[in-house]
DNA sequence: GACATTCTCTGACTTTAGTCAGACAACTGC
DNA sequence: GCAGTTGTCTGACTAAAGTCAGAGAATGTC
């Protein structure tokens, strides 16, 4: 059944989905503000937001922005300020009133969420919440972009820097990362433009490349994002005019040193002089 | 954390839902046509519709509809013959040309979901595939439409029939209804008007009421559509001035028995001469 | 400091989507 | 056979959604 044809299983339920909790979105409507302008209004937020930031992720054209944001900010319920940082820019900021608006929406979205749930016996709901949740890291990990950048790119860095944080943590001694060398091509993966994986090739010699800084976000393990990464980075390698790739790691990262085994790496001797290191990795790329 | 909110996890997933997976939809534009127009057509499908059918499932004026088939017939893409059965009524029916755009919508939805699909590791694959299975059946379950009908109407018939059928195939010496019986109050479960439970509550004196007819569509089990409908039928009893439901059930109806213990129903003698019954419950109602 | 680019905003549009009232023929129930 | 209902269609609308070209200020780049 699985083995049928796993599209007819992601339009079956695309179908049972846009018919019974579409109405998710339409409940914005029957605010007196068609549909439109509430999402707007909602995603700006109690936070508040940059005009450019929406134009994004609504996907707007910035005539059509403009129009819809006078509208907000004609019932008072936004407020435009030049954003300080940049002149040509503007923050768009609820007001009071925007902020109960804001409330009230999100009330509405909460109370249809509980109409779907509340059938359901305990059991099934908890079935649900999982599926939910397992579809919901999926989904998103099916849909991440892979892009190569320049190790000091702010992106990068934070990637980087989780990588770091996570070796501190995990090594019993502790994990420095002393001067940062920025050699190699790196590769983060974004999700919403938060980095959620990372790695880079380092050239160590003609024939052979180093996969270096493999880390994949606390959040994301499962969903086959290190895998993945791990398939792009050699794909990189082979780009790169290199004929095999090794690598090392620490003893105490043991979802790592599987996926290696599993992804047709082999145990090799001592390479380097890394202090941290405790497994040595090598796969030939054909 | 499923502790936490259900509702949390279920209105995430409705937004990554709404920005990947909702692409699907729009998978139809950019056919030169407006998304109404399209999504009509592929509603039509390859065998045709009834105009009253098609006004239903996407919910439009009549009015509307009319000019939207006018629109399809103008292209040349559909035809609108009279019901044979009913001379009100109207059958659209896809042309040559009409056949050949549903089967680009059909190509367009479909790469748009493998894109969804393809990034996937095969083991990912599965598991998305089958949360979205959970997810659609819980969902179904979650808004399926429960209401009293006279066990004459055709959805109460067919769901008799179904029943009927299965006590047939399960039980060792097959089953015999004998005289149609249509006493007693019946509520059925229906689904995109297809019938997926069925159960009633026949009056034997003043406090008692017998549970009868309880059914759940095989496609439908493990949903919890039993135990729902249990209780609906037990409500339905105590407003009916019951305080006490009894049912009787054949041995091989294993998951039935256990439903009924675990809803609280406990093991009583005989109290009829139902000749394929083999155990009978009771139980009072508070 | 000149030139290209980015960001917001305005004006002038078009298309899409949807509503409402009512006409008219075909059917249903009694 | 007649009253009431159902199903489709027309006419006359309105609001929502979206597009395109260009103006003008602020910023980045060399």
């Amino acid at each position: 059944m699985s083995e049928a044809a796993p599209t007819d299983t992601l339009r079956r339920f695309n179908r049972t989905y846009t018919q019974r909790i579409g109405a998710l979105d339409e409940s914005f409507l029957g605010t007196g503000r068609p549909l439109g302008v509430s999402r707007l209004l909602f995603e700006v937020g109690p936070d508040g937001s940059g005009v450019r930031a929406l134009r994004e992720r609504l996907d707007l054209d910035s005539g059509y922005l403009t129009r819809l944001l006078r509208r907000l900010t004609d019932e008072g319920l936004v407020d435009l300020h030049p954003d300080p940082a940049d002149g040509r820019r503007r923050v768009v900021v609820l007001t009071a009133a925007g902020r109960t608006a804001w409330r009230e929406l999100d009330d509405r979205s909460e109370a249809l969420a509980r109409t779907l749930v509340e059938p359901l016996a305990p059991r099934q709901r908890e079935r649900l919440v999982a599926a939910l949740h397992t579809a919901d890291l999926l989904v998103r990990a099916a849909t991440v972009h892979l892009r190569e950048v320049p190790p000091t790119e702010p992106v990068a860095r934070r990637a980087a820097a989780h990588y770091f944080a996570e070796l501190d943590r995990r090594f019993p001694d502790g994990f420095d990362p002393g001067e940062p060398d920025h050699a190699g091509t790196f590769v983060v993966a974004t999700s919403d433009g938060v980095p959620v994986a990372y790695g880079g090739v380092r050239p160590i010699d003609r024939e052979t490349g180093e996969i270096k800084r493999m880390w994949v976000h606390d959040e994301w393990r499962g969903a086959g994002l290190g895998s993945r990464m791990l398939r792009h980075l050699e794909d990189l390698a082979r780009r790169l005019g290199h004929t095999r790739v090794v690598l090392d790691t620490n003893g105490t990262l043991l979802e790592a040193i599987a996926m290696y085994e599993r992804a047709g790496y082999a145990h090799i001797e001592r390479y380097n002089d890394n202090p941290y290191a405790q497994a040595w990795f090598a796969k030939a790329l054909s």
